[in-house]
DNA sequence: CATGAATGAGTCTTCATTCAT
DNA sequence: GATGAATGAAGACTCATTCAT
């Protein structure tokens, strides 16, 4: 664990049950005021007295302003993370037809569950602190679907990490375009076909 | 023009021949400070000093700090605007997958010609006042691309705004990966390959 | 309560007995500096940093520099204006000489008790926020005047209120150009002799 | 002259056309200004803008920004003073209520002339600059009115000078007061009439 | 442990004044 | 002389962080 990586950390590991509740409450906390104010206007003593407790507590928690940052946004990376993954081994030796439908599939659920935290945490991830973060779960998801995507038994990739690397990112980006309100009215319903059909054709024409 | 906007507009036009030159040294210097502090670091008096001024100058071009930092998205903003619209104008009429080669060329071209300011804008560009002119940036672009695949010879689309929407996206997402260095080593390399393939693939799938 | 009205409120109630003795330090800090700096040079660093405090202290109290000037002058005027409203309460249906006498003394006491505070709240009093206080204190005196001498036994007003505004500005215009320093040598020592003299002569003749 | 006297001084005689023409503008923008905008937002470069010239021709004319206000306070009550001086003299051994009519009427003329410029003039008179300014005006027109009192056929003053600065200072309230807009709708129709029975009260009671 | 007042460095922004053109 | 861009000190205000209670 590098000295960059430490003092983002939270404090403490939360065992007891309490403690659970507080983080919760301050990642949710924090959701709110990213989005009704902003990340510059997200401060500590607001997120706290929004989670109903004192800036003393939240420093309890969390050694610093970006520690909490971080922390929310690994939270959410994890998720997605995880749901990517637990699609990516399913998909395991499947047609790449199958595998394009589970792995959009996975990738819009997790994203558009709490579409409020998933656009309020692009700020985040855009700042210094985020970055590094997002570039980890890059690279932890390229590797999945890379790994994937060789077990398929209907389909030949020269350069599987950089067809995952597409992969994923041709997800991400009308993702992101539709959590930030950038897409036609209406898109939203056709969102997840048009995904399946993005990639279907992407990974069938990958060879 | 909103009143949001008009509070973003540049203070005075550089009609002088010092003036143009020093709006350049400020946007330069803008793109320095936000690759090497980031946005929250990214600070009128740093800019400033960097461009070799003084605060005070820095406002008689711009009204606040949000206003350079607008200013900055908007000229990026408006280059690759213009780079994707000549490019869908020179492709009307022509089959789907020139148009896809046309508009990756174009889009590549303009996004990865100073990388260092395309990967500093993506802070600003997620942050309160870049919102609402990348949206912008995006509905027009999605209009101009929508009339040029309305024009292929050999696709037919039932919904070209939606099929548009994806096309820009899936194309900026990748980008944005590689511009913030989240890709695979040397897929650079591979990238417009990639995205063309993966353009003319979803636009012959289109329906 | 006007929208102007609540951007100067004190932003916490001072509940504890710190909190009350942190005000009341602000309260004579800003006097000191009004006195001896100006209005100008009455700065939030320079008063806070007169009452032993840091500026973020200042602004724990109150929302901004206005708020806490306008606290200062509405204190003050408070004060006086409770004086009046007592006297006036008081010399109900009394003769109007009596009347007078009343008037005179509790606004000279109110005024003079202290006078380095008196006169520094002219300039804050003259600034934007300062005016709206003092018309309302005005109205509200005039009223009170007004009513006062309607209860008199020995005259007859036609238009009270105006009697009651010439009457309160009758005693405010000396009162100032005392405190302010503009009258001549010893003259103080006449001013309440003066003033009863002023103000019964004009009651008695004011029809 | 002091040294302190001597920094306000305009920086040259206006002999030629052009400048007087030029100070006068100047003069006008600067009520408009601090009407428009209070004093601590009446700055030079506003200033000089409204009067259709740039901030570099100002310091042509006075040195510094309060050398500009003091100017401009300084001919409102010289323009006032002289007004107050000539009806003085003019009423010079005439009865004490020919007296007081003149002094009311030479006092309202000159003050009401120009509500806007009256009423923006009372927070320069209130910062540091303007307090002497109105002190040096006070005594002189103190002494010129203690002068016309001892002239009177028809009073006798124990204490001419403490008489005349209340009878000064008691115009000067209500005057304020009306300029400022403190007193009671269609107050100023009655002023007039109210400042002569006032004043005629009081000089007739004071003797 | 929780609290929240205190701190003061750091931001943005303004403005008097100067001086090269 | 006129101009108005440049300067940078100074002011209002915020906020991460600490620590006495």
């Amino acid at each position: 664990m590098s000295t960059a990586t430490v003092a983002l950390q939270p404090r403490k590991t939360p065992i007891q049950a309490r403690s659970a509740a507080t983080v919760v409450a301050l990642h949710a906390a924090t959701i709110q005021v990213l989005t009704q104010e902003g990340l510059s206007r997200c401060t500590t003593t607001r997120v706290a007295e929004r989670a109903g407790m004192s800036v003393g507590s939240l420093y309890q928690y969390y050694p610093n302003r970006d520690a909490l940052l971080a922390a929310v946004l690994q939270e959410h990376l994890g998720d997605v993370g995880t749901a990517v993954e637990q699609a990516c081994h399913a998909a395991r030796g499947r047609p790449v037809a199958e595998m394009a439908v589970s792995l959009v599939r996975a990738f819009l659920r997790a994203k558009l569950r709490e579409p409020a935290e998933s656009k309020a945490l692009y700020a985040v991830a855009a700042e210094r602190g985020g970055h590094e973060l997002v570039r980890q779960m890059q690279v932890r998801l390229t590797v999945v679907i890379a790994e994937m995507l060789e077990s398929a038994p209907d389909g030949r990739f020269d350069d599987p990490m950089a067809t995952a690397a597409v992969a994923f990112n041709c997800l991400a980006g009308p993702v992101t375009a539709v959590l930030k309100g950038f897409t036609p009215p209406g898109f939203e319903a056709r969102l997840e076909q048009e995904l399946v059909r993005l990639l279907t054709a992407y990974l069938s024409a990958a060879n």
